[in-house]
Order: C-alpha cells, then sequence, then structure tokens
DNA sequence: AATGAATGAGAATTCATTCAT
DNA sequence: TATGAATGAATTCTCATTCAT
C-alpha cells in the first residue's frame, strides 16, 4: 500500500494525536487543523477516522518489519551478539517511534476484536517469530539454555521499553533528571534502557529462572 | 473520603468500561446502563465523568498504598525474600485489580497535566520511595549491591506485569494455551510471571549489570 | 396571603437572585444555597418556581398598594404637592426596592401572558387611577391645564426611575462617580431623581405640552 | 464584520426570540426551528449561544453608532433643532428595532460583567459623547442654560422611549386604544413620543431645573 | 414539616460524516 | 481533486420536580 505525501501527511498529525490525546481524545478537525487540510479529508482519504488508524498501524508495522528481517542473516556474531543487535534495534524502533508506540500501548490494553487488534497480534507474532528463531539457534548452538518463555522474555522487553517510554515524564522526576536537557535524556534513557535489558537477556539466556 | 453503596457501584461500571473501551470511548450513558443507574446520578454523585475517574483513581490508589506499607516491618526475613513478598503482592494487586491497571497503564501514556497525571505520579512516587527504603535496608545489610537504577527496576517490573496483563489476549494465543481455562491460565499466568520478576530481581539486585 | 419565615427568607433570595440573573438565569438550587434551606422546599411551599416568582410579585406588589392609598387623603395641600409627595414616594419605593423593581423591569419586557402579565397590569392600573385622581382633583381646581397624558406621564416617571436604577452600573461611570461610596451615590441618585421629576412634571401639569 | 445571509437569517431568529422570552428562556432549539435552520449552525456559526448574543449586540450597536455621527453636522440649525433631530433619529430607531431594544432593556438589567455589558456601557458612552457635544454647542451658543445634567437628560429620553416601548401592551389598554389597528397604534405612540420627548427636552435645555 | 435521593426531560455543544459544487 | 457548508446523532451536564421516608 503506498501513500501520498497528503496522506502521510494526514497520518502524521493523527499518529501525534492520537499518541497525545488518544483516539477518542483526538477530533477529526483536530487532525485537519494540524495536519493544515480540509476537514473532509480525512473522510475522503481514508474512508473513517477508525481506518485512519488502522492506516497507521500497517504502515508503521510495516516499516518495523521490514528491517528485523535482515538481523538474522548476520554472519561471524554469537547468538547473544545477535540478541543485543535485536535489543537495540527495538529500542532505536521505539525511541524513533515514540508517537506510534504510544498509541500501540494504549490500544492493546482494549479488550476490542476488529482490524487493529489482528494489526498487533500479526505484530507480536512476527517479532515472536523472529526471536523464536534467533533464540533457537543459540540453544542449538549451546550458547542459551533450554526451557524459555520467549513470550514472556518478549514482556520483559516491550512492557519495560513501554512504560519506560509512556512513563518517562514521570521517570525524569523521580530520578531527578529534571535538569536534564531533553535530547541528552532522550539518550540517557537510550543507553540505560539498553544496558539493562542486555543485562537481564543475558541472565535468562544463560542462568536458570 | 468514603463512597456509599451507589456510588461504589457506578465506580465498578465505570472501572469496567474505561478498561474496556478507554475514558473518551465510555459514555456516561454506557456507565448509567451497565451500573443500572439513572443517567443523571454521575453528575449528582461525582459532579462530571473526568470526576468520576478521579475518584476512581483516588479509591485505587488509597487501597494499593494502605496494603503496601506493611511488608517493610516484616521480621526475621531477609532483604531479597521481602523484595520477593513485594513482588507477589504487586503482582497480586494487580490481577485482582486489572480493570483498574488497564486504565492506569492507558492514561499513563497520556501527556496531559492534571489531577489524574497527579495522582498517578502520587502513587509512583509512593510505591518508588517504598521500594527504595527496601534496597537500601539490603544495600547497608551488605545483601544487594550498589548503584542500583530503582526506577528502572520498578519499570522492569511494571512494565513486564502490565504487558502481560494488557496483553494476555495475546500472549494466551502466541504461547498455544488456548486450551487452558480462564482460571487457570490466571494462575499460569500469575506463577510465571512471579517466577520470572524473582529471579529477574535477584540478578538485579545481586550481580553487576 | 400571609407568608412564614421561612417562605419570606426563601422570597427575598429568590426576589434577589432573579434580580441579578434573570428568572432563567437563576436555578431553584441556587435560591436553595442562597436561601440556605433544601431544594424540595421550593416546590413544597410555593408549587413551582414559577409560582414563586408570582408570590414575589404578589407580596411586593400588596405592599406597593397599600401605602399609595394615604396620600390623596392628606388634608391643606395643593395638588401639585400631592404629586410631588408621590414622587418621592415612588421614588422611595424603587430605590428601597430595587430588587424587584428589577425584575418588575425585566419581565414587563416579555410578551407573555400569565398570571405575571396580569398583576403587572394589575399594578399599572391601580397606579393610574390613584394618579388619575389627583391629576383630576388639580384639574379641577384648576392647577393644572387639561388635556394630560397621564399613561405617558407614567411613562416619564417610571421609565426614567426605572432606567437610571436598572442601569446605575454605567450611570455611575458616565458621570464620574466611581469614586462616591455606594451610599452616598444612592442619596445622590435618589435626590437628583426628585429634582428632576418633579421639575418635569410640574411643566407637564402647568405648561403646555 | 460582515455575516452571511444565513448568519443573518439567524441572528434575527434569535432577536425576534431573546426580545420575546429572553436570553436563557429561548433554547438553540427555538432558533433554529425559527430560523428554518440545522440545530448545530448556531454552534456552527457563532460558537455559542453566548457569542450569537453578542454578535447581535454588536451588529446593531455598530449599524445605530454610523447614522448618530451625521446630526452634528447639520448646518442651519438651532441646537435646539437639532436636539429634535436627535430625539426623532432615536425614537425612529427604537421603533424600528423594537426587538432588539428590548433585548437591550433587559440585558442592561442584569449586574453581569462580560463583553455584552461593556458593549452596552459603550453605546451608552457613544451617545452621550455625542449628545453632550450637541449640548456644549448650545451651551456655547447662549440657546441653553449651564449646568445640565446629561446623562439623567438619557435616562430621560431613554427609560421614557424603552418604558413606552416595553410596556406598550399595557399602555394600548390603559389608553383605552385597544381599538386602533396596530399600525397606527405604533404611529400614535411614535407622535406622542415625539412631542413629549421635545416639550421635555425643550424645558429642560432652557429652563432652570 | 422536612429532606436526601432520584428521575426524566431538556439544555448546549461537538462529533464524524456527507453533499453539492 | 478538493472544499465549505451542512447534518443528524450523540455527547455531557443541568434542570425543576417528585418521591420515600
Amino acid at each position: 500500500m503506498e501513500y501520498s505525501d497528503k496522506q502521510l501527511q494526514i497520518m502524521e498529525a493523527a499518529e501525534f494525536l492520537f499518541a497525545e490525546n488518544g483516539f477518542h481524545g483526538t477530533s477529526v478537525r483536530d487532525i485537519a487543523d494540524k495536519a493544515n487540510i480540509n476537514l473532509a479529508m480525512v473522510s475522503y482519504y481514508f474512508g473513517s477516522k477508525e481506518k485512519l488508524l488502522e492506516a497507521i498501524f500497517s504502515y508503521r508495522g510495516e516499516s518495523i518489519k521490514l528491517k528485523l528481517e535482515s538481523i538474522l542473516q548476520q554472519q561471524g556474531m554469537s547468538s547473544l551478539e545477535k540478541v543485543y543487535l535485536l535489543v537495540d534495534h527495538y529500542i532505536d524502533k521505539i525511541m524513533n517511534r515514540q508517537h506510534f508506540h504510544r498509541i500501540l500501548a494504549r490500544e492493546q490494553v482494549l479488550n476490542n476484536s476488529g482490524p487493529i487488534t489482528d494489526l498487533i497480534l500479526d505484530m507480536k507474532r512476527r517479532n515472536l517469530e523472529i526471536i523464536s528463531r534467533l533464540i533457537h539457534e543459540g540453544q542449538e548452538k549451546g550458547e542459551f539454555r533450554k526451557g524459555i518463555d520467549i513470550p514472556m522474555m518478549m514482556s520483559v522487553m516491550v512492557g519495560t521499553a513501554s512504560n519506560l517510554i509512556t512513563s518517562k515524564q514521570y521517570y525524569k522526576v523521580l530520578s531527578n533528571l529534571e535538569a536534564l536537557p531533553e535530547e541528552q535524556f532522550q539518550q540517557y534513557i537510550r543507553d540505560t534502557l539498553s544496558k539493562h535489558l542486555k543485562f537481564l537477556f543475558k541472565t535468562i539466556l544463560t542462568h536458570e529462572v
């Protein structure tokens, strides 16, 4: 699915506002104002507000998928190194697409069924599959122990990262980092999160739980 | 603040619906229908839909606070055992109040300021303080290593648990547990989560990151 | 019709609020709050909000009527002096019952029919009758000229006085009297109004229009 | 500020209803019904019911202002003749815009502050200024006496005219003019009012009070 | 006599969407 | 392709009144 410039313009405005105020907390008028387009364009291009959200999910989901594929192909790396790469890649994604990941965090809370729930499930399934292959590779090489609960491991990674991103305003206060400029704070989070997740994964993968 | 039966009835209906469909996704009419009360009662008792949400937050937040206080007082336990107790206590809370924690997970995503953001910050601050005391106690006794990033530790616990709760529908599918009856599945999650978090905490607290 | 203390308490609160914010701009709850009584008492005592307004009209109207009767009986006064007395009496009434007269001024604007319109008409009719007798007395004595438009004369008196009362906030600003304390300002208005109306009436009554 | 046909259509309907039933006594639905437009159009065009009232005030206020300016410029007239012209002009205005003037009469009773009170004050200030210039011109030419209370004079004019307009239903009854067709009655009021106000003004301006 | 709780109707406003151009 | 106007449904909230006690 290709999107025109105008469509992307709308999607980006919507992504920001959905992240900021929630789906229902954002009106089509808000989106039109922010995207500097006519109110009717949202229906015109996407059919409805709901379909716009779906478009955002499928667009961002797509771009996440593509890059993950290549990690496994890397040669001359231990499985643990690949896991580390994956962690950094994931952190990168989530930091660069904070708006989207905040929407994701909100929407997955809902017990809806529908296209979006399906898209989220797809996304998770895809990630699970890639990580599974990686873990199994490591297990076969004897690097990792047996009996790893991979979905739980994903929850540790996704949950911790999400929590940090979505509650970074609180984290900043609680860690007394309010003086730090925004950019340095982002870098600080990135580094700290990376270090911690790698440590946790190494532990999970190589020690008995 | 004391609430009458009627008020609690409204709050529980609202809690469920807010968790299910989000704050903006839930209308006052929905709440009135579910709580089997007259539409105007919500305004009558709480002033507004927003204030109703605040009441839920302050009510649930209060009940969380009270129980946490007692853990530290336990005698004849190592600090690590206390941390384990805290983990189980936290899992208990989050499992028993899944509706509320799903609301919490949603709302903390928003960049709002206002009474609710303040209540969340308070809640986090309170938790941080208790955990901090626990960790410091362990550090002084030499049980735990120095230089622990406590807010990050909280993010691991809260994030992982939240993620598991909010995405348990996905977890069930991805772990091929669809055959398991709901109650057993809940118990399974509880146990697995407990085991993992304890393992992670032990690692974080006693090994170098 | 006799009113209990509680009823008078309600009527006074309502009178003030109706004058301040209009009938529709005042809620029964506002009245109950101001009168420090239970919300249900208004319906209980008066039947409805509308009937409360009627009660105020009939009560105040009654008290206005009673005093007017005596003026005509005065002995040893010229008709003009009696008119002067009437003017001062009217100004007294309107100044002492400013709340009520502001309601009156508002309500007479409406094209309603109903008990209140009838009460206003009664009030005006009564006033007209008294003034008419006074004027005719003066005409018979040769003090006043013939062919006086008495309703118009009343409009001059009532209109000018009402306008001054209801727009005194504007009058204060426009006359640069903002420094004057409220009490002195009231006295100033009273005196100036009295002087002017007497002059106008003397002119109307004794010169050709 | 320019208004579209649709906007004027709404404003006229609202003006009539506000005059008839008061601001709070008129619902947006009433306005929409009378103006034959969709209920949402009021918010769409004016933002709110309150802003609609403001629009009416500023629109009518504007039209009043413009015409007044020209009177002073008249050449070859005595100051008294100009005052007479002003009186007739004012009566014209108030007779042609009875709806608006009834709203004005109602609203100025309220002790509110806010945009509308400000607009009324502006209107009054503007009128005062023009009349003042006229009076001072007459005083300098020796036509008028010194020490005239101009705001009081305005109260006589505005109050008498307002009272007559707003209570013309009563006036009709009290003057036994019920048989007169509406149009002739309007003309009768106009003439009588003009004659009286001119007489009163002449008296006020040339005799001692 | 008095009241706190409750109610149904109606208020103003906002919403996502559609339509005529 | 693009838009300003328009719409009907739904929103939250307030209202005057009534009812059970």
